[in-house]
Formats: C-alpha cells, sequence, structure tokens
DNA sequence: CAATTATCATTAGAAATTCTTATGATGATT
DNA sequence: AATCATCATAAGAATTTCTAATGATAATTG
C-alpha cells in the first residue's frame, strides 16, 4: 500500500517543481521530503522524478500522479458518506481544454457545477494534440478534445460538433474582397492565425478554394482574445465560433465572408481511469452545456 | 489521508470477525489490531465497528469498506501501469449472487474472467433482497438482482430476463395431475420451495391458477442441487430454469407441467462506486454471458 | 575559469510514533 | 457466582520519521 506521506512529498514535489518549495508546502524539512520521496521510490521499485534539470514526474511518477487523483476522487467520496452534511474540503480538479471551447460554453459549464460540488479549477489550456498529451500524463482528468481516440482506459463522449465560419472586418472585405469572395482574392489575402497548431484556416481554405494557406500571408496571435481584435482591426480573415461572434456580427464589427460554407470540428470530452460521482456529474454538466451551446 | 495500516487493520477485522484473529492475520498482536483501530476512528470522528455482541461494521464502516475496496482497485490499476509484465498479486472481489444464477451461467461466466484478471473470486449466495443490501453495505462490489433500482451512485445494465418453468418428475406428474393439469390438482400437489424468500411458485400459482401457494404442502429445500434432486425424487413441483433442467427433461427425469406458462425475472448486474478498467471488464463479461445463456 | 549559488542527498541524533507485553474490563457461558 | 472469551488500556521497548548540519552536483556569474 502506497504510503500516505510518501505520496504527499510527491505531489507536492510535483506541484512545486522543488523539493525546498514542496518542504515548505507541507511544513516539514527539506530533507524529510528528500527521504520520504526516497523510501516511496523504494518501496515502488521506481524512480518517480527525474531530478535534473528540471523536476519532472517519470513515466512511473505519471502513473502514480493518476492514482493521487484517483484517491483524492474515492477519499472525498468517503468524507461525503461519513458527513453528508459538512462542508467538503475543496478539491482541486485540472482539465485541459482548447482555447476556443474556453471562450465560448465552458466556463459557464463549468462555473455552476464547480460551486456545487466544492471544486476548484486547475484549467490549462492549450492545442488539442497537447490536451491530449496531459491526458495521458496524468496532468489532467479529463480534456475536450477534437480527437475522438478513447485509448487506454479513457472514456469519451461526444460533444457534438462546432461549426467555424471564416470572418473579417467590413474595412477588410472592402479592400481585399472587392473584386468578390473567391479564390483569386483568398489567395492574396492575409490570414490571422491562432498559433502553429491551428489547422482550421488551412482546412478552409485547402476545403473550399483549393489553396494552400502557407502561401498566404500570415499573423500568428496566439491569444483567444487577441485574435479576434486583430481581425476586427482589419489585419486579416480568419475562422471562428458562431457564438464566439454574435455580438460583433451584430454591430458590424466583424461579418462572414463565406456564410455557407464553415469547418465543422468535432469535439468529445475524454476522462480517465476511474469514474466517481463526482466525474459522473462533470461528464454530464459539459455533455449538457456542449448540447445547448452546440444546439 | 487514511492511514494504511489503520485500514488494514480495519478491514482484517471485519474479514476475521475478531480482533485477535485479525492480529493474527496482519502478524501483529491484538493489542496493535485494537490501537489501529481506535486511532483511525478517532481521526475519522466516526466508530467503525460494533464489537459487541458480534463484531459488525457500522454505517460509517461500511462507508469505509466501501472506499477500501475502491482503493484496491486504483492500487491494482496503479501496479499494473508500473509494471504491465509482472505478475500481479491477486486481488479479491466480492460478489453476490442469487442462487438461481449461479447454478447456471455465473461460474462460467466468472471462471476465465477470473483467470485471466488474477481475481480470487469471493461469492456469497442469497436471495434478490439479500443481495442487495450486501451491495449497499460495500460488502460485495456487486450483484446480481432482478431489482433493477440503480439507486446510489450504483451502475445497473440490464441481462434479460430468465425463464422459470414449472417442472415436476414423471411419477409425480402420474400421481398427482392425473386428472389433467389445472387449478384443482395444482391445489392439491406438494410444492418445493427453494427458500423463505422464494416468491417464483406463489407468483405462478397465483397468476395462472389464481392460486394461494401458501394452502399448499411446502418442502423447503434451501440448496440449489437439493432442490432439483427433491423434485426428481418425486416429492413435489416447482419452477426452474430451461438451462437448468435440459439434460433432466431429455432423460426425463423431470417433465415441464406447463410448457407454455413460465415465469420471467429479469436480471440485473449491479455495482457501485468507482468503475475501473477491471470493473468495467467484469461488466462486460457478465453482460455478454448473460446474453448467451438468456439469449 | 574559478567562485558562487541553487538545489537535492546523506548522516546522525532527536522526536514521534507504533509496537509488544502485561494487565484490566466487560459480557457471555457454564 | 465462577470461568471464559474477547476487547481496552498502560508502560516501556522498538521502530520510524523527523530536524539540523553537512556533502555533492550542476548551473550561474564575475
Amino acid at each position: 500500500m502506497i504510503d500516505p506521506k510518501g505520496l504527499h512529498a510527491f505531489t507536492a514535489i510535483v506541484a512545486n517543481n522543488s523539493f525546498e518549495k514542496a518542504a515548505a508546502s507541507l511544513f516539514i524539512t527539506q530533507s524529510a521530503v528528500s527521504q520520504r520521496l526516497k523510501q516511496l521510490e523504494q518501496s515502488l521499485g521506481k524512480t518517480l522524478i527525474i531530478r535534473t534539470p528540471q523536476i519532472k514526474a517519470t513515466q512511473a511518477g505519471q502513473a502514480l500522479l493518476k492514482y493521487a487523483q484517483n484517491l483524492q476522487q474515492i477519499e472525498r467520496a468517503l468524507h461525503w458518506e461519513l458527513a453528508p452534511r459538512k462542508q467538503l474540503d475543496w478539491l482541486k480538479i485540472s482539465i485541459a481544454t482548447n482555447a476556443d471551447t474556453l471562450s465560448t460554453w465552458l466556463l459557464s459549464a463549468l462555473a455552476p457545477w464547480c460551486t456545487a460540488n466544492r471544486v476548484l479549477l486547475d484549467l490549462k489550456v492549450d492545442d488539442q494534440d497537447q490536451t491530449h498529451r496531459l491526458l495521458r500524463t496524468g496532468e489532467v482528468l479529463g480534456c475536450i478534445s477534437s480527437v475522438e481516440q478513447a485509448s487506454q482506459g479513457c472514456s469519451s463522449i461526444s460533444l457534438g460538433k462546432i461549426d467555424y465560419h471564416c470572418i473579417a472586418s467590413p474595412s477588410f472585405l472592402e479592400q481585399y474582397f472587392s473584386g468578390g469572395i473567391n479564390r483569386a482574392s483568398f489567395k492574396k489575402a492575409p490570414l490571422v492565425v491562432f498559433n502553429n497548431q491551428d489547422q482550421l484556416q488551412h482546412q478552409f481554405l485547402a476545403q473550399y478554394f483549393n489553396l494552400d494557406a502557407n502561401q498566404n500571408l500570415q499573423h500568428y496571435i496566439p491569444s483567444s482574445d487577441g485574435y479576434l481584435e486583430w481581425i476586427k482591426l482589419g489585419m486579416g480573415f480568419g475562422m471562428a465560433a458562431k457564438s464566439q461572434i454574435l455580438s460583433s456580427l451584430e454591430n458590424a464589427e466583424l461579418v462572414l465572408l463565406t456564410p455557407d460554407s464553415t469547418i465543422s470540428v468535432p469535439l468529445y470530452w475524454q476522462q480517465w481511469g476511474i469514474s466517481t460521482a463526482l466525474s459522473r456529474s462533470l461528464a454530464r454538466q459539459i455533455e449538457s452545456c456542449a448540447q445547448l451551446a452546440h444546439q
């Protein structure tokens, strides 16, 4: 059986990226942290943490990290059973999401749930490939991803799809598309890209206009707000979810370039490991909010 | 966090129904067991075990029992991740079932699964109400039951229904039903009942012949094999699942009294708490075997 | 490039915990 | 009522885990 003190030391080290800070957070000495970890590693017969040059959990450490999260959940279920009326401790839950979902419906889905379940949210925003990595390594308990792949004991539920529209500012439209919204004008129009992994624009141009987006001039704006702002400023065209730009369409800050040609991205909620009452309720909450958002 | 030593002491006490035997099983003194439990109870602020007159887990103790089973599962998942190729320790899993299912398809469903997953089976046989109680109290991890009720974080999957036929021996048929298989003859025929909770015969007589089984002469044979044996010996009629009596029908040890009038009992697999790769595979195995059996 | 700094490991003894032994308490059994 | 079975408690021994001090190693800096 895993020694609780050792496990605490281990998670604290990972959380603080330092033995000394971990020691401080546990109100013990650095030496004790070091000894606890050493003993834990010996009892499991595995190195858990790579200490240099940067503190990082090994493969085994990542498995233990998952275990720790599982443990927290069943412990919480126990305490709830023992004292249902009593205030539960705040439980920290890590979730990874892509930026689009974050900026649309995710927060409003999670806010009431976190309040109701006394959960502290540790949200990690990354592109889809990365959210998957975080899920695998045990850094997050669940993720929103556009990849279905329900691999290795991960459960995956569909959240429907999100339609991305091609948008630009009115001035940009006038400047670059006065000759019509067609292949020739798209070819010369600057593009705003969210980040390197962002394939939406490429897919759009390839699918509807047989263009290679890499040939276009590209702005990189790796911020959800900044991305839209840049487009509103007339610096280029890009892709955005309808719900994200409703108000901007109304007050004519933005216009749809191709109202009928959109890129659909399927979304999935993925979660690994054990399923508890809590994790199930989280999945339900996310599922129902996603349905509303993508109706 | 729950102290592992305390938890071990607690589960050992429950398993052995004695502090001293628990101590022996843990290779420590009875005093240590007593102290461990005391400390655990203090740290949780709850009495876990009623010591007199019989050792029994309290409400809180039952919750802790569930926690212990959950913990074992996530621990097993961890060790599998740490050393996939290494032999896992045997894990003991408790399951409750009704006798009928046990004597038909359950064992053949569980045998290969237990081997493949290195699981020791702790099977508890009881009638349906009791299997439920065992599930609620955390004494078993899952149960086969005829009640659907997926209450309190328990997942429930349907296993189809099982058809019970009214059977008797040829000699019994001759003796009691020479005047025809009808209400009058059923009224005078002795009944073989599996146990007190067994409602099948009562339901059969009430539904098809408007009779109250309590008016019949009744043998009580609380053993699955003994039950059939008693009927084969011509001591009375009773209800049995088709699959259980196929060979006996073939060699004419038994006959169907009313081939077209059967009692259908729906079956459900119920499991509480967390779901792990292991528990999911168990559910799958039971579901698929049940489908075959009840095709 | 040596010195400094930052960070984790190790050692030794102090502190805390947990065990064993011995005995006490309580309810069941004869 | 006496005995037995079983769990609780007390006190000291054994073990574990901590702190304090120091050692080792790699990155940083003048």
